[in-house]
This record gives structure tokens, sequence and C-alpha cells, in this order.
DNA sequence: ACCTATTTATAATT
DNA sequence: TAATTATAAATAGGT
């Protein structure tokens, strides 16, 4: 079809030839596929990349492109995506397993749903439980002890640092200065306004009283996180 | 083009006219996609699905359909089918994140990395760890007793249904029937052979001595899973 | 983008 | 389903 005889199926050399040809072929391709779908009530999808970067598509009637290719797939039997979706769902699957497992570990762990042991199990559970007290109990004890220490040094450093500048202040009460109330070195007595105690405040976590230190609070992120796990409206899929 | 004037462009009434265009069409649009595809070296698919239920697809070169696709929602952002897979996606790196920290949990829960714990955590850690020993040390407690108390309550029974045979067999030590030495009755007396200790070894569930009720026994399926689970080569996605 | 000579596609018919 | 044929449609090359 053309001006000449007929002509030869094969890339064009050209490229602003190949460009035009790309341009009136790939609109009388849609045209045919638009005339095939309404004539003979099918449904019909094109996909064209150019070799310059462009593409364009045409989908009959309503449907959309994954609609057809859905259909596409299931007809033939071809998985033009299902492969790597099945894969997920099996990784999911698995993940969910072992998830549901560690639950019933930690509430094992915990002192629940024990009915399901054995008594071997049982005692292996409590084993290990207790060896885990154990070992949680003296870490506590380290870090209690630490803590203790350090606050004791900084007291120790805190009662230095107060005995230096108390003694400069018996050195400036020379007559020759006279200071002797001097508002600038008397807070240090005064509690309330970052004395001593205020030492021992910022060592307890800035805003604690030392009740706290025995007060029980939750282990936060971790321990709580079971907890919040357990809400099946945070996550539909894991049941 | 036909042999009367031109044509409309709508839905063919006819079924078998249908037919028949829908084969003649449909080859012509293939024939018109491979010239486009080695005209203008384009990438070209096309996808067709009769009314009938046939379906047909052409797709240029070497190149697949699945190919052609993905380069197209790649070119377009168009999203064939990644929605579905990136709300996968996310789901599984959600289970991902709670599954580590269900681990650090247990892992904490067993005196493991308690470096990372506050003081106020590892008191909550550690009465949590308390209580729970003391619940699982009842329970074992519980089901010992319930398992000795069934032993001794069988080993009764098993008396008693020996003395009845043994008075049986003294009355038919009848001269008239004589069977003294009655094979059938006499292993009774035999340990080895499933005599009284055949109800306590069937008791502690089928070849065990009683020795083994105090061996450690890990706790099998529940917590043999958490050192399983930690096998990064049997699930390379737990990160 | 438009024009036109020619080739193709295909509707109707057999 | 497969040829045949008359005609409409598509389009290569030129402007």
């Amino acid at each position: 079809m053309g001006r000449l005889g007929k002509f030869e199926i094969k890339r064009i050399q050209d490229a602003t030839g190949r460009q035009v040809c790309y341009s009136k072929r790939r609109s009388g391709i849609m045209k045919k596929a638009r005339e095939l779908a309404v004539l003979c009530d099918a449904q019909v999808a094109v996909v064209v990349l150019s070799s310059t970067g462009k593409h364009h598509h045409f989908c009959s009637d309503g449907a959309d492109i994954k609609g057809i290719l859905n259909r596409y797939q299931q007809a033939t039997g071809t998985s033009l995506w299902t492969e790597q979706y099945e894969e997920m769902q099996r990784t999911l699957s698995r993940l969910k397993d072992i998830n549901r497992n560690l639950r019933t570990e930690i509430r094992q762990r915990m002192g629940e749903d024990l009915d399901a042991l054995e008594f071997g199990e049982l005692r292996g559970l409590e084993q290990s439980v207790d060896a885990a007290l154990e070992v949680v109990r003296q870490r506590k004890y380290q870090v209690i002890t630490r803590q203790t220490e350090t606050y004791k040094r900084k007291v120790k450093h805190s009662q230095k640092v107060y005995k230096s500048l108390q003694q400069e202040l018996s050195m400036r009460e020379d007559p020759v200065f006279g200071f002797m109330d001097n508002p600038a070195f008397g807070f240090m007595d005064n509690p309330m306004m970052g004395g001593w105690d205020g030492v021992a405040a910022v060592e307890m976590g800035g805003g604690g009283s030392e009740a706290d230190m025995y007060a029980f609070h939750a282990v936060s992120s971790q321990l709580d996180l079971h907890g919040m796990a357990y809400r099946r409206s945070d996550c539909p899929l894991f049941g």
C-alpha cells in the first residue's frame, strides 16, 4: 500500500521515516482493535512501546487492561504475576505460623496455656524460667549497684566542689570585699534551687522521685508489643 | 471494505457472521501488530478474548507478554498488579517487625540481651518472670500429683484384680480340675511379662522408667521453635 | 499535516 | 471452512 510497488516488512532504517510509520500504523492498529471489539463483541487490549520510549495502549469498552489481563490469564492458565504473588502468600503464612508459635512460647513463659504441656516439657520450662529469673535478678542488682555508686560518687564530688567554693567564699570575707551575704553563692544552701538534690534528681532520670525507682513500669516497647500484637484490629491477617 | 458500500462499525447481530468477522479481523490485527513491531522496532502486545470464550494474543519478537506489560507499567507508572503486591510487601515487613520484637521479648524472658533495658523495665521483667515461675511450678506439682494419684489408683485396682483372680484360682484347685500350674495365670507373678509393673509403665508413657520422670526434656515444639526460627537459612526473609 | 497512487483488508458471496 | 471478488481502508512517499 503506497505509491511505488509493495514494500518489505523490515525495520525502517531512516529514523524519521520510522517515527512517521509508527504514528500512522499505531493509530491504524488502535482503530482496528476498536473495530474488532465492537463488531465482534470481543475484549481487546493492545499495548505498544516505541523504541523512543513512548507508550500507548488501547483497551476495549469500559474494561481496563488489568481486568482483561486477569481474564486472559484465567482463561489460558498463564500466570502473568500470580507466581510472585503466590510465593509471597506462602512466605506470609509461614511468617504467621512462626509468629503464632512465638506468641505461644511467650504465653507459656508467662505461665499461660500450660495445659497443653506434658510433664517433661513443664519441667524443662520451669528450669528455663528459673534460670532466666536468676540472670535477670543478677542483672538488676548489678544495675542498681552501679547506679548507687555513681550517685555516691556524684554526691561526693558535689560536696568537694561545695567545700572549695565555701573556702573561696571565706577567703573573700576579707573586710576589703565583705560579701557576707553574696546571693551568687547562697543558693547552694537551698535544695529547691538546684543544690545537692539537683544532682540526685538528674541521676534519677530528670523528674522522678526516689520512690519511682521501685514502682512497676511495664517493660516498654518489647514486653508491651506482645499485648499490642494481640489486638486483631491492628493486623487482621494474623490469625 | 467489502462488496456493497461502506458499513457501520457496530456489533454484528448474526452470530455466524460475527464469528467469521472475528476470525478475519483477528488475523488482520495480529498481522498489523507484527508489521508495526518489525517496521518501527516497537514492542507490541495484543490480547483478544472472544465472546465465545476463545482467546488469542500476539507478542512482538522474543519478549513475552509479562515482560512487555512490566515495561509498560514501569513507563506509565500505571500499576497493573503492583498494588496488591506492595500491600503484601508492607504486610510482610510489618510481620517481620513484630516477629523480631517477639523474639527480643523471648530472649529477654530467657535472660539474654538485658543490656538494653532500663532499671524500671528490668524490675518489671523480674516481677513478671518471677510470677510466671510460680505459676509454672504450681502447674508442675499439680500434674505430678495427679499422675501419682492415678498411678496409685491403678496399682490398687491391679492388686484387687490379682487378688480376685488368685481367689478364683484357688477355687479351681479343686481336685476335679487340678490346674495347679496353669500358665494362663502364672504370668501375673512375673513383672517382665506385663504384670503390675506393666501398668506403671503404661502410665509413664509407654517405655520410660520412673527415673525418666525427672530427666530434662526440652519443651519440644514450642520452646524449640524459637531456636529453629533463628536459623536464617530456614527463612532468608526474616531479618 | 495533507494528498494520492497503490496495496491491503475484508464483506459478501459461492 | 475455504476460495473469490468487488470495494473500502490503510498507508508509503511526496509535498
